[in-house]
DNA sequence: CATAATTACATGTATATACATATATTTGCA
DNA sequence: TGCAAATATATGTATATACATGTAATTATG
């Protein structure tokens, strides 16, 4: 769909603009997706992100700030996302002995049985929906990390 | 910035799983960037996305649903966004006379003095931030729209 | 070594999203 | 015309974001 046709517009002052609704519009297009897909696990997008970041440090545990750093979104609260991933019995804490300042987290084995069938789910409607080849796909990566060039600290 | 070094993790599944990765980032970055400048007016990126559209029909006043249809985020919810900017006074509400279920809304003019402080320091502030040529923005529209091209009702 | 500064996390508040449900008005059709 | 269906908006709830503040543990410094 153009752009044009999902915001009911054709008021962009230049492509640059122009562009940067594009990224906020497909960024909403692809969560409203993904996070479809995701209910019928019972979870949110975050919380699956969340999970996909303990599962890449597994069988290590990570606290909370390791965490945040790896989120997509930098603003996340992780503790209250973990509290949600804990009452699900998806999620388990323990406390760091060598810093007790540290709260640390790993999958319990029904989360990593969850993440494992909502990965296969969302990688299958993701590679589905996407209709982008590996060329097209790497040429939008270079101008995304192009125009965030002058990116400062968040 | 590296898409790897924002999120710490050079574990992508292919150039596709990463380009959605990409776009997500990206667009957390250009709110959060715009957000930080409209907190200085005293509005978030929502508000000022209504304002817009109200600025964009003005001087006809328009409905709640032809709001949202033009919302970047559709799942926004208006009438709650409108409560905000009336209690700032930057918004006035109405009944369109020939539909009663219609409620209309328009700017006032401290809204449209306040809408035009902000559209100025925020197109500044991305155009120096936004670092790539009218082409290059152009190759990003036409990829994102490709991308989007399965996209279905949501 | 005692205390200040820093760090890590939790918690509180305002706003927003996503979605379900309620209410008022209008439209369509028997 | 009268009533069912559809439409437009408002409101309620759970979760999330953004950010400020509070608290405990650790590190740094005099």
């Amino acid at each position: 769909m153009k752009l044009e046709e999902a915001l009911q517009t054709t008021n962009f002052k230049d492509a640059k603009h122009k562009a940067s609704l594009n990224i906020l519009y497909s960024a909403w297009w692809l969560k409203t997706t993904i996070s479809r897909e995701l209910k019928t696990f019972g979870i949110t997008h975050e919380q699956y992100n969340v999970m996909r970041i303990l599962k890449g440090k597994s069988p290590e545990a990570i606290c909370v700030k390791d965490i945040a750093g790896r989120m997509i979104e930098k603003g996340t609260n992780v503790p209250r996302i973990i509290d949600r991933l804990v009452d699900k019995k998806y999620v388990k804490r323990g406390i760091d002995s060598n810093d007790k300042r540290h709260t640390v987290m790993q999958l319990t084995s029904s989360g990593q049985i969850l993440l494992e069938k909502a990965t296969k789910k969302i990688d299958q409607v993701a590679d589905g929906l996407i209709d982008l080849s590996d060329k097209e796909a790497t040429q939008i990566n270079q101008l995304l990390e192009k125009m965030r060039a002058k990116e400062t600290d968040n």
